[in-house]
DNA sequence: TTGACTATTGACAAATTGCACATAGTGTGG
DNA sequence: CCACACTATGTGCAATTTGTCAATAGTCAA
């Protein structure tokens, strides 16, 4: 069996797992932020208690893309060196197109859902077993 | 570099397929059919253009987890024999979760939607590089 | 100096996905 | 009969993505 975790809870958070860029761009695009605040603003999204290593490891491969750019923190707090993360200008262009895709990805979600309250004022919804 | 394909497309591809399980029980909701109909029909949920061992190991997966259940179609037709897939009773439970988990997702894009609308009013998105 | 909290990173296992190909029946044109 | 196209489904494996655990590192307070 190949274990595709049965149950709830999954698939959202599968799905939830693909709006952490988009979150993260729209965050910068408010102004440069460090990591860790980002990470702890991600709950406005609803994306709260996500794994560090996660966010940091978006943020990363983000800046690798040119998408954001980093420096370190001049100043110390309580605290290792932090860095700080802004939006480049690429950032700013994919942070429109992901508001495309999720327009996009909204409209599916509606037709659906359409279909679904459809079928069930049609009373359709027999299941045969 | 861990090459997690740059520009477009790619996060709408992804995204999609997190929509594949339930538009195919959606679509046995309606009634009993065949992998390769199923297949067809996706594009009325925007997902045609999958390869179909992608449709056929879901539907499997899905056979193996109680939500469809599947026999082979009597009739020959032109080609070799096809499976009839229907929902069972936790599948179209499982439906239900599923439409639960996409009106939740869509909430979260709404949101994330409304703040960049905002963003844009307020003319915000100064990117600082 | 121990523990708690802030911050970031690395490495690896587990899960998911894409793709190329295998199999198989039926019908058609030469 | 043979090659080919089209309907249908299934297998195997490489590549990618995700989750988790632990390492590192600085500050502060008891």
């Amino acid at each position: 069996m190949r274990g595709r975790g049965r149950g709830r809870g999954r698939g959202r958070y599968r799905r939830v797992a693909r709006m952490l860029e988009p979150a993260l761009l729209l965050l910068l695009h408010h102004g440069p932020a460090h990591g860790y605040t980002l990470m702890e603003r991600l709950g406005e999204f609803g994306l709260e208690g996500l794994n560090p290593s996660v966010v940091y490891r978006v943020l990363r491969d983000m800046e690798s893309q040119g998408w954001v750019s980093s420096t370190w923190d001049e100043e110390t707090t309580q605290g290792p060196p932090r860095r700080v993360y802004s939006l480049t200008a690429l950032g700013d262009e994919v942070l429109g197109w992901s508001v495309q895709d999720l327009q996009a990805a909204r409209a599916m979600i509606d037709h659906l859902l359409g279909v679904y309250s459809q079928h069930m004022e049609e009373g359709e919804g027999e299941y045969h077993n």
